[in-house]
DNA sequence: GATCCACGGGAATACACGGATG
DNA sequence: CATCCGTGTATTCCCGTGGATC
């Protein structure tokens, strides 16, 4: 448990009376440093791995799992852990690298490519991995930041392995084009492709991550619930029928479970009563998308969407929410409407045909696609948006 | 002054439907 | 009867603008 982590939960255990102990626990944007049930995908990991441990490059790898199945949470600790094992952290480098005799180092870099869409912030993301100087945030040009990353890599005994996450989701860093601006330093750095799916034309080492067996989840949930929430605030029943509901989904159980929590705490409950659970898993919307892709958004394209959620569009015109959700805010009825195509087409809304009314094209409305309750809290409360 | 990025607005294009045309 | 056309909407696309940062 490390510093905010005790901090926040003092915090809590004086401010309020609910059930909720400490919010994080429950976050599906979240991980824990210490993934439950994923040794053996972890051990295969390691295995594809191995040549950094006699001072090589791993061969390209990828990480694929179907949606919920952990495979951001294992890949952020593994790198976590190799990274303070191998020298990659930044104050350990302030220190070794001096002289002649210079102590190889591998950093290991996460980059989550739904934060990372351009050419600037990816190098941005990486150079600010390996180095301790704080990397600009605008008024430089990209090729600058490239230079800059070229020349920080400009030793034998200096390596990276870079994971780049969720690149093959709509509108984000796709694995060709992040191996791409790595190129100039293809020679002392190697990728991780975590996604859904291998990249196209994949010819590298592939590490599959199943769904988690239906024992494996309520393992995941009975944890993150008893450090999340008071002690006696949930039944084992009622856990284990979240997981059979959640069909191998963490994500999906994770949500649910925290608007749940949710629930029962604004209600003044101390245990969480079926009621909500109910509630709980019907903000989930079946096929959701990670609440994590919904954060990631632009400020405004968020405020956007807690207007809509907070609205229930029942069945109304794509039209007639612009125009609402355009008067809660500084924006134009056509630029919310455009807004709102951007996000149904990068899958963050679901759209849906309505019946014709009349004349011309038909209308079609738009609804939520990610876990609403667990959106609305984290949006409106930003706590640790889970950049880890 | 340079650079990146998100906005914002509107122009251009696609589609649905009914009625006219060959 | 098949096709074309006009009108009214819905949807997509493009590009200039301004804030923030160095």
């Amino acid at each position: 448990m490390d510093l905010r982590e005790r901090i926040a939960r003092r915090q809590s255990a004086h401010g309020d009376r609910g059930i909720v102990v400490d919010r994080d626990h429950l976050s599906p944007v979240v991980h824990r440093p210490q993934p439950i049930g994923r040794g053996p995908v972890l051990e295969r990991c390691l295995d594809a791995l191995e040549p950094i441990f006699d001072g090589d490059l791993p061969p390209p790898i990828a990480v694929v799992g179907p949606p919920g199945a952990g495979t951001s949470a294992v890949v952020t600790a593994l790198f976590a852990g190799l990274g303070e094992r191998l020298g990659g952290s930044r104050r350990a480098i302030a220190t070794t690298t001096r002289g002649g005799s210079e102590t190889p180092t591998t950093w290991f870099v996460y980059v989550d490519s739904r934060r990372t869409e351009s050419a600037f912030a990816f190098y941005r993301a990486v150079l600010s991995a390996l180095s301790s100087e704080t990397v600009p945030t605008g008024g430089v040009g990209t090729d600058d930041l490239r230079d800059r990353l070229r020349t920080r890599l400009d030793r034998p005994a200096r390596r990276a392995v870079v994971a780049i996450d969720h690149h093959d989701e709509p509108a984000t860093l796709s694995y060709g084009r992040a191996r791409e601006l790595l190129d100039p330093v293809a020679d002392s750095v190697s990728t991780v492709a975590v996604g859904v799916r291998e990249p196209a034309d994949w010819s590298g080492e592939t590490v599959s991550v199943p769904a988690y067996r239906r024992h494996e989840l309520v393992d995941v949930l009975t944890e993150r619930a008893s450090a999340g929430l008071a002690a006696g605030a949930f039944d084992h029943g009622s856990i284990r029928d979240l997981a059979r509901w959640a069909d191998g989904n963490a994500h999906d159980g994770l949500a649910a479970l925290f608007g749940t929590a949710r629930l029962a705490s604004e209600a003044g409950a101390d245990r969480l009563e079926p009621v909500y659970f109910e509630e709980g898993k019907a903000a989930v919307p079946p096929d959701s998308v990670h609440v994590g892709r919904a954060l990631a958004l632009s400020e405004t394209r968020r405020r956007v969407l807690l207007e809509l959620v907070d609205r229930e569009p029942a069945d109304r015109p794509i039209g007639d929410l612009a125009a609402d959700v355009a008067a809660g805010s500084s924006l134009t009825t056509g630029t919310v409407k455009r807004l709102l195509y951007e996000l149904a087409d990068r899958g963050v809304l679901e759209r849906r045909q309505l019946p014709s009314n009349g004349s011309g094209r038909r209308p079609s409305t738009v609804e939520p696609r990610f876990p609403t309750l667990v959106y609305r809290a984290l949006v409106s409360e930003p706590g640790d948006d889970g950049e880890i």
